[in-house]
DNA sequence: GCGAGTTCCGTAAACGTTTACGACGCTATA
DNA sequence: TATAGCGTCGTAAACGTTTACGGAACTCGC
């Protein structure tokens, strides 16, 4: 329909001036350039991208894989939402597109993002929810696909990875519960292999050793991912014979349903027991009391893992110079009253 | 590097074959087809997908376009995830993909659809979050573009739509209350031009009609769509100087403020006003005294929404022979104790 | 006034597919 | 035996771009 031939001959010029001009190359004119510019603002002519990425081998849009059906983690809440919007905001700099690829519940992830990659419809890609072991990442190196992971991942390799900053979020957790004589620390923790339960756990254990305290592995809890998990979670530290006086989080939602177990067992958190929650989300503002946990801000956790990805493309990386990146992503303690309780007095 | 023409000369074949092979044409020989096939899942092959849809000017992919910053409705907890999860069910069934388009809340979302779709990457697409006149419908419309709106609109057309039943949420609402003995019901909607609210209203008015019972204007009241939103309409409620004994809310967040607004005023949900929530959400199913609201199944949702999509594209409409859809989706009634009050005893 | 350099533009190939068309060999029928 | 039909396959064009290459016109310095 409306193609570059078609603007081509209107102007009465060839279709390799055209795409120059369009193209911003040197070797045209300037006055012919305008009006090229000026007749496909007016033809409403935008390239046709199967042809250009054919031609080119480039596709000029980065896919960023998700778990659609409330995977493994994180995406509860709008936390994707916001990443996407600090992502998308770096590549519109380049003229690059963020696409979203959901892999549905009923696919396997690493067949997905196989089938996704090797098609070439996506000239790098974000994967995040990273499990321990995560064949997503030897497939993306050995497919030699730029990428970044939005986790760390126990399956190393030379790839640029950005994570938040577990250790020190369980660290500052421990610090801040000792302080208040908190001894029997409890950890609530995801039972799936997603690897920040391992990087937190780290943190964790430092810290208790830091502070002389022996490392007792029934406080580990493993529960779902979700709010029942939080329940359940409840359930076993009341079930407990040496009750735990505090428990953290590694997951968002289980707060929730931590809440909920307690006070139908007529306790109420930071009074006690001390709960220090996981990310802040939309609920963690409405909780009552006030849920200790910490922030993050999504946009710029978006920014940063897109300029992190450009860096690791060569087309960009002169422009973006900080190598392959290995960040940790602060968060930001958001005190409040579920930690409120001090022992020992 | 493996291209279908590495992959005919390793075989003796010539690429037209392979490619009819591939693509299970009648007119090759069964036992030459099960080679090529066996060929080409030990090389790894993978059409190149630009190759392919500059042929067939067809993508295989469709498009579904969100607004990545949190926007205007729908997308807290995983609404979107749970859509997405069925609308892929679907389109896997034939060899399609989803690819979820946000649109930064940088950029115009006209301007941002306008070029996802003139670049010819996506062979139909799905919008959400409707407004009341929503300039993508029309230029959806005029660009002859497949598409489906999540969300009716007041700017018509011979579009196909799925939305959900707010208007038989709201008459099930008004119904509920008033057999409660209410008749002072207020409603708490978002202040933006999503078309929701204004479906929802209708109802919300047909119903006091039916029961005879006069619309006060100042019983509407706009708020953000946001927990803050309901914050402040609790504050506006509590102001007002004939109290309304019973709200109705059309965004899901506002359950969360007002119930905060309600408590710190000393009042409690259920006992004191009576509240009928929206969608139920995973904090909806926290909130004490819990939450009447309605459920709606996303998965089931999505996988209605791509068959109707399907149904309005040309190579599938003989598959799905629905035709146009115009599809009002219900809601069930998860009832709760926050409107358990009764008026007049 | 002539060669060298520069500026600008047209030509055509190439990217990886799909598919219309025709060719070939074989079988069945008259 | 000739012919029509069928099954199978190769050839080549086409999709819409970009870009290497070469050529024409023009400028400049001598």
């Amino acid at each position: 329909m409306k193609g570059i031939k078609q603007l081509a001959e209107q102007l009465n010029i060839s279709i390799g001036t055209v795409s120059r001009a369009l193209n911003g190359r040197p070797d045209v004119n300037e006055e012919t350039r305008k009006r090229v510019l000026e007749a496909a603002a007016e033809f409403g002519y935008v390239p046709n991208q199967s042809g250009r990425s054919l031609r080119q081998g480039t596709t000029n849009a980065i896919g960023f894989m998700i778990e659609s059906g409330g995977g493994i983690a994180g995406n509860s809440d709008n936390f994707f939402f916001g990443v996407f919007d600090g992502v998308q905001n770096v590549l519109s700099r380049h003229h690059l597109d963020l696409v979203v690829l959901p892999c549905s519940t009923d696919e396997d992830p690493a067949a997905y993002l196989q089938r996704m990659v090797t098609r070439r419809t996506v000239d790098a890609m974000i994967i995040s929810a990273t499990h321990r072991r995560d064949e997503r990442i030897e497939l993306l190196n050995k497919a030699q696909i730029p990428f970044i992971a939005l986790g760390r991942s126990g399956t190393q390799g030379p790839h640029p990875w950005l994570d938040l900053d577990f250790e020190g979020v369980a660290n500052r957790c421990i610090d801040r519960l000792v302080a208040k004589g908190h001894r029997r620390i409890a950890v609530g923790a995801p039972s799936n292999d997603i690897n920040l339960s391992f990087v937190y756990l780290d943190g964790y254990m430092a810290a208790l050793k830091r502070h002389g305290i022996a490392f007792d592995p029934k406080l580990v809890l493993r529960v779902a991912s979700s709010e029942q998990g939080g329940y359940q979670l409840a359930h076993d530290l009341l079930a407990m014979e040496e009750r735990p006086t505090a428990v953290v989080l590694v997951y968002e939602l289980l707060a929730l349903g931590l809440y909920r177990g307690l006070n139908e067992a007529g306790l109420v958190p930071g009074r006690d027991m001390a709960i220090i929650g996981f990310r802040e989300s939309l609920v963690a503002k409405f909780l009552s009391p006030s849920l200790t946990c910490f922030r993050i801000s999504l946009r710029d956790l978006g920014i940063a893992l897109g300029e992190s990805l450009l860096a690791a493309m060569p087309p960009y990386a002169d422009i973006y110079p900080q190598g392959i990146v290995h960040r940790v992503w602060p968060m930001e303690l958001v005190p409040g009253e579920s930690d409120a309780m001090v022992i020992g007095d």
